[in-house]
RNA sequence: GCGGUCGUGGCGAAGUGGUUAACGCACCGGAUUGUGGCUCCGGCACUCGUGGGUUCGAUUCCCACCGAUCGCCCCA
């Protein structure tokens, strides 16, 4: 019996998801400062969902689908990524004709994908996302990279590097296509043999390849920029000059493709260039969809949108070592000493907790002085100190653990001391 | 999916074909019968990822599997 977690599965465990809220409740914090809601979708789809929205071709679709058929014997998938799912709600649910547009939703949502597990690359992942539909204008693409960056840049990362391109429209993206094919068939016998399918396939990602860097067709091969016609240039050099405007650097790169087939116009990535991150650099990416709502059964409708790693993201903060600021102090330990003071504990602690005072005690049946030093683990601003003769007088001893004072405070003034004591701020040595 | 490295208590980390598996940290108890952070003393792995094989005997050798990690592919 295995009753490990399975490959590729974490758990997050207490101190760790004190980061995670830190993180979220930022970006929280900046997505409605940019006015977006929160949308969240089932974390199953029906396959088609995924294997029409993000592309027969991609390796997602391919190779790294959690598909299985329930008892019904309908195909589903396990969410693999984010603009697909929303996009289907999007359209379900007729948010094309909601008044207020464009839709502005982020989302942060578990992802699966079956791959081999690595350094910042799990089976379960976690993204923060977000999608805006219904405009074509392209302050909304230098809004949502804007977006992006300020989530990095809030949370102190400074190492990046945001890389931009325009894959065109729909006529663009085939005379370019076309042009490729041309381009390298040709030299398909000396190309690797990923490169070799998608020489049918997807003949942009051969751009994309690694293996064939070197290779002398990639550097006389076509730029997709020349391939642009006028509008999709004019709406590139529109999204750039948006981005100018913001003090926003980039770094134009026509050879970014994404790995997804509904991207056109803007694509973009955020990578870290922070020392020892590994293989892995890239922290988020996302691009332009204007045509992956109608693919899903909606009426045309632009969209634009991100994915971002939360798991990378925690990395590079760590890389960069960003101190997240965490409040692990408790207000109180209630100290409880002798036989028949266990019931009054209980009540006391009760009583704090009503008030809104923060109060733990022991449950282990420690000695005296291993209470204290559980209080002193637990970083405890107050140990109130209960025992018979304490218990006897009505009173309760509390003692400062920064300071080392001690008072006896009358038992039904408790509430009202702590919370004068608690508002000071009291630290811990 | 392919290749390299690795897998010993809660954590870190020695070790050997053979009787009781170092040590450090943490934890628990005591010195200090009701007061933490220092010190000293004591306690804490029927067992060395799982399964199988070789052997009189394996944690140590071999195989498989599982997992981790690094790289490739691709991406978040």
């Amino acid at each position: 019996m295995n009753i490990n977690a399975p490959r590729g599965t974490a758990d997050i465990l207490p101190k760790e998801s004190q980061k995670w809220q830190y993180v979220e409740n930022k970006i929280k914090g900046i997505c409605e400062t940019y006015h977006f809601d929160e949308i969240r979708t089932p974390l199953f789809e029906h396959t088609e969902v995924f294997a029409r929205g993000v592309g027969e071709s991609t390796d997602i679709v391919q190779k790294e689908m959690y598909t299985f058929l329930d008892r019904g014997g309908r195909s589903l998938t396990l969410r693999p990524e984010g603009t697909a799912a929303v996009t289907r709600a999007f359209v379900q649910n007729k948010l094309f004709g909601d008044p207020n547009q464009p839709v502005k939703l982020y989302y942060f949502m578990q992802m699966f994908r079956y791959e081999r597990p690595q350094h910042g690359r799990m089976r379960q992942l976690n993204q923060f996302g977000v999608e805006v539909m219904g405009s074509e204008d392209p302050a909304v693409d230098a809004e949502v990279i804007d977006l992006a960056m300020t989530v990095y840049r809030e949370l102190g990362l400074s190492s990046l590097k945001l890389v931009i391109n325009s894959l065109g429209d729909k006529e663009s993206r085939k005379n370019y296509r076309d042009a490729l094919i041309k381009h390298f068939t040709p030299h398909k016998e000396e190309l690797c043999k990923d490169c070799q399918s998608r020489l049918e396939q997807n003949p942009l990602r051969i751009l994309d390849c690694k293996v064939d860097r070197e290779h002398p067709a990639m550097k006389t091969a076509p730029s997709i920029l020349e391939y642009l016609n006028d509008e999709s240039k004019e709406y590139f050099e529109q999204v750039k000059a948006y981005l100018d405007v913001m003090g926003i650097e980039y770094v134009v790169d026509p050879n970014l493709v994404r790995g997804l087939d509904y991207y056109n116009h803007t694509a973009f990535e955020i990578m870290s260039e922070a020392e020892g991150f590994g293989a892995i650099t890239t922290l988020a990416g996302g691009g332009r969809y204007n045509g992956l709502v109608e693919q899903l059964g909606g009426p045309n409708t632009p969209g634009m949108g991100f994915g971002m790693g939360m798991e990378r993201l925690l990395l590079a903060l760590e890389a960069e070592n960003v101190e997240i600021p965490l409040d692990d102090q408790l207000d109180c330990y209630l100290v409880a000493m002798g036989e028949n003071v266990k019931k009054e504990a209980v009540r006391i602690v009760h009583e704090l907790r009503k008030n809104g005072i923060q109060v733990d005690q022991d449950y282990q049946g420690r000695k005296f002085k291993a209470q204290f030093k559980a209080a002193d683990r637990y970083k405890a601003k107050f140990v109130l100190v209960l025992g018979e003769d304490e218990l006897k007088n009505r009173v309760v001893n509390v003692k400062n653990m920064a300071t080392g004072e001690q008072t006896e405070v009358p038992l039904d003034q408790l509430v009202t001391t702590m919370k004068e004591n608690l508002l000071g701020g009291v630290g811990h040595e």
